[in-house]
DNA sequence: ATTACTGCAAATACTTTGCATACCG
DNA sequence: CGGTATGCAAAGTATTTGCAGTAAT
C-alpha cells in the first residue's frame, strides 16, 4: 500500500496524518509479521531517531481505538499488533516462532450472536508446529 | 470436586500435592470464573496467611506445564487460568467484565491440522455483551 | 491562539530470579 | 539426609502517566 493511501485511510477515520502515526500504520501494512510493540518501535529508530517508545504506545492505542488495527494475543503475556484487513485466524508455531495469518471459511467468524451474547469482536488462536518446521524435521530426519 | 480428588488429580499427574498447591487447584476447580494471578493470590492470602505472590506464580507455572490447567487470554494483556475440562471457548463481555464459557459444537475445536500446520492448542474468545447486560439495558430503557 | 502530538523521565504493574529457609519423603 | 517447595527482596520488563516542549490548524 502506497503512502497515499495510507494518508487516506487515516483521515476516513479522522485520525490526523502526523508524521509518526504514518510511518508506524505503514510500517503495520506493510509488515504482515504481527509485530510487538518492541519490534515496530526497533525498526523505526533507525529512520526516525527522535522516535520515542511512548509515541509508538500512543499511535497503537490511536489506532486501535479507532479500528485499523488490532491487537492479537496468540501467545498469552504478548500484545502484537495486526493490520486489520479481512477476518481470519492466528496460527503461532512454537518452534520458529511466526505468526501466520489463516482463512478459513469458519461458522464462527460470521455470528453476531452466541448463547445469547451479542459478539463485536472475536479471536481465534492456534499454536502448534508449522507446516515448515515439519518439513524441516522430517529432512532432517532422513 | 472435594480435595481428595484433588489430591488424585496432582499425584496422577506426578506433582506433589502440597497444601499450597492444593489450594490453589482447589480454588481452580472450584471458582470457574477464570481468574487472574492476583485474584487467586488475594482470594488465598485470607486463608494462608503466608502464602507469597511468588508461590502462586511458580505453582500456576506447574500447573500449566503439567497440563492441568491452562492459561487464557481474552482480553490482551491479561492473562487468567482456567481449569482445564472440556475443550470450550470463551466470551468475555466488555460491561460486566464476567468471561463466560461457551460450549459450542465447533468443527475447528477437533481440528489437528489447519492448512499442513500441526495444531495441539487452540483459543477461541470472543467478546462484545453478553446476554444479561444486553436484559439490564433494555429494561433501563423502559 | 488553541488544540493536538511528541518525548522524556518517573511511576506503576507484572513477572522472574537468586538465595536462604523450611518442609517432606 | 537430600531433594523439593516456599518466601522474601531485588531485578527485570512492559506499560502508563505527568508535564513541558513542539508542531499543526
Amino acid at each position: 500500500m502506497n503512502r497515499e493511501s495510507i494518508v487516506q485511510l487515516l483521515e476516513s477515520k479522522n485520525v490526523q496524518a502526523s508524521y509518526h502515526r504514518l510511518k508506524i500504520l505503514e510500517y503495520l501494512v506493510n509488515h504482515r509479521t504481527h509485530p510487538t510493540v518492541d519490534t515496530i518501535y526497533r525498526s523505526l529508530e533507525k529512520e526516525i531517531p527522535t522516535l520515542s517508545r511512548t509515541t509508538v504506545y500512543n499511535t497503537l492505542k490511536v489506532l486501535v481505538a479507532k479500528k485499523i488495527v488490532s491487537q492479537v494475543t496468540v501467545e498469552e503475556n504478548e500484545v502484537r499488533y495486526d493490520y486489520s484487513g479481512s477476518a481470519h485466524l492466528h496460527f503461532k508455531c512454537r518452534k520458529c516462532g511466526v505468526v501466520y495469518d489463516i482463512f478459513h471459511d469458519c461458522e464462527l467468524l460470521s455470528r453476531k450472536e452466541i448463547e445469547g451474547h451479542i459478539v463485536d469482536e472475536y479471536h481465534i488462536n492456534f499454536r502448534g508446529t508449522c507446516k515448515k518446521c515439519v518439513e524441516a524435521a522430517r529432512a532432517g530426519a532422513n
